[in-house]
DNA sequence: GTATTTCGATACAAGATAGTTTCGTAAAAA
DNA sequence: TTTTTACGAAACTATCTTGTATCGAAATAC
């Protein structure tokens, strides 16, 4: 049952066509958002029609989650011997993330779809938050080890934090300052806590 | 130019239409969000006819717009003598506001919209943030008074990183405590920078 | 070759929505 | 009373979207 089952007859479906189809969703994803883009858009625009993504796909949810899952990032553990500078490379990365175009459309479909429907917000953690999290927490550790950081500290917690003011500083530009500039200045209060 | 102005002939647009269009546009932005809401539901749930609407606004945008700003919150500034239930006053506030239906539905609109418009985010900072801020403020000057934080602590960065940690535990629900609970163990990590 | 399946294209029915117009009625000013 | 404007209801046009069905052509297993 698990064998890999290329025996059925007939034409296969084209995995030039599949990646068009996804790579559709996510341009359209970040450009006009969730609910106003259209299965036929996407067909459009990938060049396919729009029968090959309903063969794939029951409607927009499961494409869209599909689309969002198959981003493979990788995530770097900076390791530059002090926490200041690995901190740095991850705000970068998390910046690049946070405030693109998808980023925010993805996050603005988690919000208002949460009450009813929870499963991209599922994938998005699993797939960008976790990953960085646990990044963090390695960064952290080494910071312990250098007794850079209080040894308690919850690097979780931490992450939590750092992300919160990040995407509230993407959301209501508090100052006028830039993004990064602001994050930063809270990154500094926040670790005056760590560092006790 | 600036005298009250009822002189006009004709019969006087309804107050009691423009409050129910209104709470009607409020009550379908929380259960439906903002894309799947339509004029003609708005209408018929105010008792309505859609003239009535289209004679006042232009279009939803201008329609919520005008319905979140009309929501009159009063902030009441806690004072306990202690700066711990102060706070305690405030996030309780603040919790009423962002995990309702309403303020879920109100942010993930001012996220999936603000690339080409950030009239809603505008509103919502000037109309909410914005006092409780200001709120915030007040409560951390008689706390610094009473010598139990820095008196150098920039409590607007304070408040927007405690906003920032409402946000993400309210998004992602990132363990398995309550939200209150989580929100409180971030901020007993955050005052601890506070307090040095 | 034959059977089977996917391909992209197109047509289609059904429904939702926006925004306008029309209509008879109601409320106010002059 | 006359004029003017707003009222709710309904009709209406025009457009968009969904999801299904149909078509001949292409790709693959047997």
């Amino acid at each position: 049952m698990n064998e890999i089952n290329k025996r059925s007859p007939g034409r296969p479906r084209s995995p030039q066509s599949h990646q068009a189809i996804l790579q559709a969703t996510l341009d359209l994803l970040a450009e006009v958002g969730f609910d106003a883009m259209s299965i036929d858009a996407i067909a459009a625009r990938a060049g396919v029609g729009k029968t090959t993504i309903y063969r794939r796909y029951s409607g927009k949810e499961e494409l869209v989650a599909d689309a969002i899952e198959s981003l493979r990032q990788d995530v770097v553990i900076p390791d530059t011997g002090q926490m200041g500078s690995d901190l740095d490379a991850l705000i970068e990365n998390a910046a690049q993330i946070m405030l693109s175009p998808l980023g925010r459309q993805t996050v603005a479909m988690i919000i208002s779809s949460a009450s009813n429907n929870s499963q991209f917000a599922q994938i998005y953690w699993t797939k960008y938050m976790q990953p960085r999290r646990q990044a963090f927490a390695v960064v952290l550790e080494r910071a312990k080890a250098r007794s850079e950081i209080r040894p308690d500290l919850d690097a979780g917690l931490v992450f939590d934090i750092m992300s919160g003011i990040m995407l509230f500083a993407l959301i209501f530009q508090p100052t006028s300052e830039s993004w990064e500039e602001y994050v930063r200045r809270a990154l500094n209060l926040l670790f005056k806590a760590a560092s006790i």
